[in-house]
DNA sequence: CGCTGAATGAGGTACGCACCTCAAAAACAC
DNA sequence: GTGTTTTTGAGGTGCGTACCTCATTCAGCG
């Protein structure tokens, strides 16, 4: 039988109180006592059983996710992957808000917080470019004594306890891999597709992508980075700009969303499936892609992962206790025509209508 | 805030021993007041805080996890996996015994079942060729009440509730299209590994594998299977056979364990470095053969993953819960040497002696 | 030495549920 | 109707922990 806080205050002499005042880090406890008591937890091993804790302690985290308002199936996906996260075992007493904000205003990210109101949250996933306003939003949720955690794309030079998230190098690795040996011996333009260079996956990404690419194949010529913001139709017309003024792209790497925008272009110049492209997430676009032959490759992170080790690590950090390493390290997939997982029709379907005007709110109450 | 057993006895208009004795299945009630609190239990949605009740009940999960008692580094980080995620919080309230059993000998799985006394089981998680004894095997234990998963190799003729593991089809699939892409327009024959044809993840694999080749390479000419049975230097002897035997050999997908076996056969011709080497799962050798450039590719599944879906899968089926699909879905990765993770250092390490004798048992308290 | 504030002990209540007992009520059989 | 069985109610206890109050003890101080 695995010993009680009853077994640790015979064990160090003192009383259930005392114990329970160290346990919790409550004020009026002598160092010295302090002292014996975790010498006894260690020499007892006990382990707090945090089902207990949490049925006595009635406490209901609430977690904040600030998602961007962009118009895209992957987003639309995560969304209900965080929803549906939020649904289950892992979020016992916990209340999940999701709220969508617009990506250029870099106020609307605080509006939301504060609309909170003094309801402190206990912590955050943020997912969003790197830029000032963020850096210090994440500072000031900190100093309120929440958790944060960046999700899908980094802030590393922000004071996040945790990233939650793909290596994104690696992920660039592996696309030049991919894309290097499927085009064989044949030499050309290579033309890179990204959403913004704010974005630190997007870095990261690329910045994987070029080191691979200059060592490994070095007979290919390595474009400077398209930025489509997200937006399908300006995606295009970059695109089919470079396809204009490059003479000789024998393949595209698109790194960030826009796909769409990439496909259309590449059919209306009569490229499509004549070059190797190589994408990210599967949507239904993408995996019509790869269907259709259009799409070589989708290097893909699985939302549902991605929503439940946000939801554990918030949930850990709030209880300050460890993470388990091995289990949030984010592993990517590379999907191809040939092992394309059956529809399952939940995720990612539909044209994804983000059902916010600007800052709105879901409250999605834990059951 | 959600409703307890308390509401649903004030909504029925019974007692709270009437709502638990519904509850927990007890007899003495009369089907119309069972109907009575079931309406109640849907009209509030009601779920069962299944913390507050095993931490009532007192309750401890018994979970026996049956491995073969084969020399590889794979078994070995998987045993040490399922030790690590019985120590998790995953295995709160379980006791989970971890036992290696030779593969040869079909009783000595019944005699490990049998030496659990009549101490019954909750679950058992299963690795083992598919022979009409494991059949028989599984059979027992479910009727003994015992909740069943195939792991890692299926039992799909076998009345197991579920599988964990990956799907061995796409897995032979996308080792297909590696390969096949990976030689580019080269023809000549291509050599398969398997440990048993008598596994069922071999055999799903080797399909998956035929079917892209047959269908996109069909320049390429698929030898029979080589059977190594998970022995290095068996799978060394007969690669070399097959490499001396057959003349022109271009890529050899090893499907099953025995890959140092192959390199060495590949080694001692000189071929090295010169055919293209799919190989599966993670471990110290396939690492350093990435990085060798012996091998080309590794398609890998998270033994980490493995046990925790185990432990969740048995879990839920003991509770009689449904379980969460999507993340029971363990996928695959593809690792070349552009894209290896950091070496963590703690799994897989070592030459991975199985400290057992015949079977023998590993208690792992649950913390 | 006594005083004071800090440290500690004793004990209680609550969380949501399982499981128990005993008595009361209802349903049933004859 | 009586007697018998079945069903139900009321209430209690305990699981391991959090958090509270109030009394008591201790250490440090002048």
């Amino acid at each position: 039988m695995r010993p009680t806080v009853n077994d640790i205050a015979r064990e160090a002499g003192v009383s259930l109180a005392t114990v329970d005042r160290v346990l919790n880090a409550r004020p009026g406890v002598r160092a010295k006592t302090i002292h014996a008591v975790n010498d006894a937890i260690d020499r007892l091993g006990y382990v707090r059983n945090v089902a207990a804790a949490n049925l006595a302690r009635q406490r209901v985290y609430r977690f904040l996710f600030l998602l961007p308002a962009v118009q895209s199936q992957f987003i639309t996906a995560l969304s209900a992957a965080i929803a549906d996260a939020a649904r289950g075992p892992l979020a016992e007493a916990c209340e999940v808000i999701i709220a969508h904000v617009p990506q250029r205003d870099p106020y609307a990210m605080i509006s939301v917080l504060d609309a909170q109101g003094d309801l402190q949250v206990d912590g955050c996933a943020i997912m969003a470019h790197e830029t000032p306003e963020v850096r210090d939003l994440i500072a000031r949720l900190k100093s309120n004594g929440a958790a944060v955690v960046s999700l899908i794309t980094d802030q590393p030079q922000a004071a996040r306890d945790h990233f939650v998230g793909i290596d994104n190098t690696a992920a660039g690795r592996t696309a030049a891999v991919l894309l290097g040996r499927f085009l064989g011996p044949r030499a050309g333009k290579v033309a890179v597709v990204v959403s913004s260079m704010l974005a630190r996956d997007m870095v990261d990404r690329r910045l994987g992508f070029d080191e691979v690419m200059a060592e490994r194949f070095p007979h290919l010529q390595i474009l400077p980075s398209l930025e489509g913001h997200d937006d399908r139709d300006l995606t295009c017309q970059i695109t089919l700009a470079c396809l204009a003024a490059q003479g000789d792209v024998v393949a595209v790497y698109v790194a960030g969303a826009g796909t769409r925008g990439v496909t259309e272009a590449l059919t209306q110049v009569g490229m499509a499936g004549r070059v190797v492209v190589i994408a990210h997430e599967l949507t239904q676009h993408t995996r019509a892609g790869l269907e259709n032959h259009l799409i070589d490759a989708v290097i893909a992170q699985d939302v549902g992962h991605l929503a439940r080790s946000a939801l554990r690590v918030l949930r850990a950090k709030a209880d300050r206790r460890p993470i388990d390493e091995g289990q949030e390290q984010i592993r990517i997939t590379v999907l191809l025509p040939e092992n394309l997982p059956p529809e399952t029709g939940d995720a990612a379907t539909g044209p994804g209508p983000i059902r916010s005007v600007s800052p709105i709110k879901q409250m999605i109450e834990a059951l």
